[in-house]
RNA sequence: CGGGGCGUGGCGCAGUAGGUAGCGCGCGUCGUUCGGGACGACGAGGUCGGAGGUUCGAGUCCUCUCGCCCCGACCA
């Protein structure tokens, strides 16, 4: 590992995010194109992401299944605004088997396609309604700009893909699938973010409506956190997906689909990130404790890892994740430094000095004084002293996003804002598509989010002064 | 696709007029160290992205080629 300063944020965003990623041994570049390779500790980040949605996907009544890699491109072709927004970004296997095939597959860039032609034969009536899947995968998008978690050509996600015999229905699960993204985003990642809609214009290809939760990232730019999407009858009337109501009559199901990606690893880091690495929010963190033993001679080693041993033991009962860092090639002050870049919520150091009053030396990583504690209310008090952890980084970033959101007082205002210190800018939309992508090529910002429900905003459009039909949360983004 | 950059020990880099490859970190052994990124001694490790060419001789010059990274347009 480099002893190197990191870059800081102020000078360098993106060099910090590349080199905290790299330093923090999350992850590396993959031999090919935009490809990464997930270290172990980039992995368990993602490993407990996956766990936090998985139990809620499975409170909600869903059950997990796998779909192929493959699809043949004929059927990835049925759903015209769906090829239509795919079809740049999608990689085709055009040989196998040392021949070239006689249909090309395409590598999945989501499953839609092979999903809903699946559930053509599942669905027959309404009582096999609904269906209730979500599958963890691979997809790879053929991207032109590639950043480490943020936008990998192929990166792993879940998908959920329902169907339902209602449109009220379909629209009820799409928007408690974005509550559960809610949810573990501001309570898992501690990343606070506003649960919106898409504006037509950056709507999933083949959706009728796309719900989003929102972010922003210490350098304010906004980060897209998961989209969950109504897809209407568009996929059930693209792949023939038809049930007999009860009246005895042909329907076409309704669906949904919703997905959350690695990229709110990389989200993780950006939302909590200081100069000195990465921040977890303790219940993302691998790692929530670490002991740092600290000894001179021999014997004091034998006494100080007997007790960081029993330490370790009495913290592991108690359900926290612990290492006890009893690496001998390396000294106390280089293993503080590695522990806070890759973000470890909490340090104990553990010296001879310590052990003979009975006690730790404690170190939050969000700062402050270190602490003694007695080592007999260091494992019973860890849970609360996590929670709080846990908390601060969720204030300190709804505080940095509540200062970065401004209220749009003049066109020329906003822009000129967007540009000097980003942020979400707040304000009166017409709903013009055209509008919305002139506003884009002026100050680089999209609309992130509109209100789930349409909501009036009392006043002309920010930008070309028509009507306004709803407020529009603005910003430059990932 | 446009613009820029880079391919040389594991990583980061240097490389003289073309003369047979070096530095830092890391790695191994030993010793001293250890409460905020330790130090010393010794040691291991490279057909210089690939192919062709010029030359007595190529990391270095020429031609071709492959790949990756960064910045923009596309996107979770």
């Amino acid at each position: 590992m480099s002893t190197n300063k990191l870059p800081t944020q102020a000078e360098d965003f993106p060099a910090w995010y590349v080199e905290v990623v790299k330093r923090a041994e999350l992850a590396e570049h993959g031999p090919a194109k935009g490809s990464m390779i997930i270290k172990p500790h980039g992995y368990a980040i993602w490993e407990l992401t996956q766990r936090a949605l998985d139990d809620r996907f499975k409170a909600t009544g869903h059950e997990n299944l796998y779909f192929p890699l493959l699809i043949p491109m004929s059927l990835l072709e049925r759903e015209a605004d769906h090829v239509e927004g795919f079809a740049p970004q999608v990689a085709v296997v055009t040989h196998g088997g040392g021949e070239k095939l006689e249909e090309p597959l395409a590598i999945r860039p989501t499953s839609e396609a092979i999903i809903w032609s699946t559930y053509k034969r599942w669905i027959q009536s309404y009582r096999d309604l609904p269906l209730l899947y979500n599958q963890w995968a691979n997809v790879l998008r053929w991207e032109m700009r590639t950043r480490l978690f943020l936008r990998t050509s192929e990166f792993l996600w879940q998908e959920g893909h329902t169907a339902h015999a209602t449109a009220d229905e379909a629209m009820a699960e799409t928007l408690q699938m974005l509550e559960v993204y809610r949810q573990v985003a501001e309570d898992v990642l501690a990343i606070p973010v506003h649960m919106g809609r898409k504006s037509p214009g950056e709507r999933f290809p083949g959706a009728v409506e796309t719900y989003c939760i929102e972010g922003l990232m210490r350098d304010a730019k906004a980060l897209q956190c998961g989209t969950s999407h109504f897809l209407g009858q568009n996929f059930a009337k693209a792949y023939d997906v038809t049930f007999l109501n009860a009246d005895g009559e042909q329907e076409h199901a309704w669906a949904t689909s919703w997905g959350f990606s690695t990229r709110m690893v990389g989200g993780t880091i950006m939302a909590h990130g200081d100069d000195a690495g990465l921040r977890l929010p303790p219940a993302a963190a691998p790692i929530q404790v670490a002991i740092v033993p600290i000894a001179r001679t021999d014997e004091e080693r034998v006494e100080v890892l007997e007790v960081a041993g029993k330490l370790r033991a009495d913290l592991a009962a108690a359900g926290v994740r612990v290492r006890l860092d009893d690496r001998d090639q390396h000294r106390p002050g280089y293993k503080f430094a590695e522990w806070e870049l890759k973000g470890v919520p909490v340090r104990i150091e553990l010296g001879p000095r310590d052990v003979a009053a009975g006690r730790v030396v404690m170190a939050s990583r969000l700062g402050g004084e270190k602490e003694e504690v007695a080592l007999a209310d260091v494992a019973s008090g860890m849970a609360e002293r996590l929670a709080s952890v846990q908390k601060a980084l969720y204030d300190d970033a709804l505080a940095y996003r509540e200062a970065n959101t401004h209220e749009i007082a003049s066109f020329d205002a906003f822009a000129a804002g967007v540009e000097e210190q980003g942020g979400f800018w707040v304000g009166a939309w017409c709903g013009d598509g055209a509008c919305e992508a002139e506003i884009a090529t002026k100050t680089k910002a999209t609309i992130r989010f509109l209100p789930i429900e349409p909501t009036d905003p009392g006043g002309p459009c920010v930008h070309c002064g028509k009507p306004g039909v709803d407020v529009a949360h603005w910003a430059r983004a990932y």
